[in-house]
DNA sequence: GGCATATAGTTAGTTATGCAACTAAATCAA
DNA sequence: TTGATTTAGTTGCATAACTAACTATATGCC
């Protein structure tokens, strides 16, 4: 029993040393190697833009499972490189709709076919039905402890 | 073949996310209303330490997947809490071999325990076997990746 | 022995994260 | 309508992450 429990933190462990530093180490170095200045965070926040573009601070903090101060910092250096707007919405002026800009949706394939590449590359040898389990897993555990 | 493609980049997304922010969060939040002011980066440091005391930051560095400047801040912080010690290696001048002190010795039980309990509250109503599936998908993509 | 190379660890600079405390606007209730 | 509560976003502070450049020691080759 205490041996199964080990096991337990072990799991922790590993999935926070793996998952967090492998895949996106190489996601940045890729996004370096193709001349590109952003950061993975900040792509996150792009990635959700592209599927639905001037969400508001708070719905971004819900899709990329971020609190509100990482949001503003994102939000605010991906000002500073011109890729985002902050619009205030004309309903609820607490309210700042984050858009993107031109710039911004020019990078969308490329980004994309970055994150494909670099997905494919890590996913070597995994099966479809492992890695649909591992979605599964990760979506429990966010709603068991949310 | 798009959309497949897509749903790599969001698979990405979605690890990144929720693994290492739910639980860790969750984590710290439990370590801090048990009185303990470590954090869950400085604990996995400990953890491995508590399997195997007096690694060499460099071994440190392969087993919490992190990086060399990362270890060296993050046993800075240890030792400034007096968990850890970095001791001269005898046969090679280059390594700091690091240390638990009698406090940290006795923070394993109780921190493992709170892991333990952090875990199982994560992973209620996840089944066993997709458990050794994610453990087998992490290793295999940290595997492709270095 | 002596020089090139590899390895262990540190430092500096930028970005990101978590928490707590804060402001401003909206909502709800008496 | 006013006063309390909730919601959206920002700011300050501490820790942690990556990269690049650095020092010091060890190893390997001639």
């Amino acid at each position: 029993m205490p041996n199964n429990h080990f096991r337990r933190g072990e799991l922790y462990s590993v999935i926070n040393g793996m998952a967090s530093t492998a895949v996106a180490r190489r996601l940045q170095k890729n996004f370096r190697q193709a001349g590109l200045e952003i950061t993975i965070e900040q792509w996150s926040v792009l990635y959700h833009l592209w599927k639905e573009d001037c969400l508001s601070q708070q719905e971004l903090c819900n899709r990329t499972f971020r609190d509100k101060p990482s949001i503003t910092r994102l939000i605010d250096n991906l000002e500073k490189q011109s890729l985002v707007k902050r619009m205030p919405s004309k309903t609820d002026r607490r309210i700042n709709l984050v858009c993107l800009t031109d710039p911004a949706k020019n990078l969308q394939q490329l980004t994309i076919d970055l994150a494909n590449q670099t997905m494919s590359e890590a996913l070597i040898g995994v099966k479809k039905e492992d890695i649909d389990i591992v979605k599964d897993v990760f979506q429990r555990v966010y709603d068991n402890l949310t």
